[in-house]
DNA sequence: CCTCCACCAGCAGGATCCGCATGGGTGTTC
DNA sequence: GAACACCCATGCGGATCCTGCTGGTGGAGG
């Protein structure tokens, strides 16, 4: 499992780095909050153990709020010396989900941090894609737009869907036909131009605000706002 | 959020029940472990609340157990005047998420379910159906069977997904052409033995373990031993 | 042994889907 | 404003894929 172990106090830190890669994790350790933040919303980590108090601007309170603004659901762990049940509260308010004082048994942490890493949360693969009032159900193959169901072909469901995984960034013709159509040459032939006029057609037809936009000399993207 | 409390000491029981009440939850309760059990398995609930000790042969730990092993994956927070370090990382081993000792503040107990009800784990959609060896991804519409890949078409998949779905089960023909066709009068052919057969043929070609069961005179059935 | 039910291989019709080419439009550059 | 490059839309043809039916065979049950 990964963990992210933010801790300011160089002993805490070394002892419970070291027994959870004992117990077999792979842990890294940022001394901070914004190096934690950074970390921690940068890379995949199964589980976060952060100390409640942390020196900077950024302490552990505000920097779950931040990851959970950012959409981010990994799993949280306090540590703290903070034995007030109105700071736990505020722990697990602002989006922990368990929280553990100092002085603690090793083995109990081992226990919580192996209880939240249990948790689907983090291999909860995407089964919904969603760009403004345009949604594509990965599991249904279904596209619906403000509510109304759309009928799309299969290599239409590929190219929308590529497309919206990469919502507000420019996807070039390159990129596309090694996706969508895994060709690895140039088929000299404007076949995504097609496909893309033919999902225009049947997503923004009828709509005011065009969700598929050209971007000249470059590709495609799909955005809310023109 | 839908709450199950499994707790014989009325005094306690009482007490968290209506602070959870008053918080907005729903809360079902349950004095002993076997009736806890029953609910637990039988309703739906988005967090489950246990006394670790119980009265009667299912304690906390057992019932947690139990659920788990019915694939049951609810969160549970843990409710105890045993303190020791042990009982708690019993407790958590044995699937539970959330351990808290008695005597506690209701304010803390209140930020931990509803914690645990945070998770994304009631709504997550089955992505994956399993049936001994056999897999089928709903997402990426693939079909495995003991690692190996297996390519099947469109009504096959649909005809598999049904049968999958109910596991175990007999399904007859007429709930198939209801579900998988979308037929409402019986066609007089034999369509789905077709179907069934080219299911067969894909499936348990080359395996020494057949999954498609026939039930004669009733319909069919895939499960994992013979 | 007889009957019914289920199985399977082959076939052919059909529908879907896809890629190409063409002609027209729009923005850009000189 | 003319020439050019880029992009858009539509219609068409082909090919693949899929599906359902038929008819003969095998096996279970009575």
């Amino acid at each position: 499992m990964r963990i992210l172990l933010v801790e300011d106090d160089v002993e805490v830190a070394r002892f419970v780095k070291k027994g959870l890669q004992e117990a077999g994790h792979t842990v890294e350790h940022a001394a901070n909050g914004r190096d934690g933040l950074f970390l921690a919303a940068s890379e995949g980590f199964d589980v976060l153990v952060l100390d409640r108090m942390l020196p900077g601007g950024v302490d552990g309170v505000r920097l779950v709020e931040t990851l959970r603004g950012q959409g981010n659901r990994c799993p949280v762990l306090f540590l703290s010396a903070l034995t007030a049940v109105d700071e736990r509260v505020k722990g697990l308010k602002a989006g922990g989900d368990d929280y553990l004082t100092k002085p603690f048994a090793f083995a109990e942490l081992l226990a919580r941090v192996e209880a939240l890493g249990r948790r689907p949360s983090a291999e909860v693969p995407t089964t919904r894609l969603k760009v403004a009032d345009l949604e594509l159900d990965l599991l249904s193959r279904t596209v619906t737009r403000a509510g109304r169901k759309i009928e799309v072909q299969p290599r239409e469901f590929r190219l929308l869907e590529h497309l919206m995984r990469h919502a507000g960034q420019v996807v070039t013709r390159t990129m596309l036909l090694e996706k969508v159509w895994d060709y690895h040459f140039d088929p000299q032939t404007n076949v995504i131009d097609v496909h893309v006029s033919r999902l225009r057609h049947k997503l923004d037809k009828g709509f005011d605000k065009p969700l598929i936009h050209t971007v000249r000399n470059a590709g495609y993207m799909i955005r809310a706002q023109a």
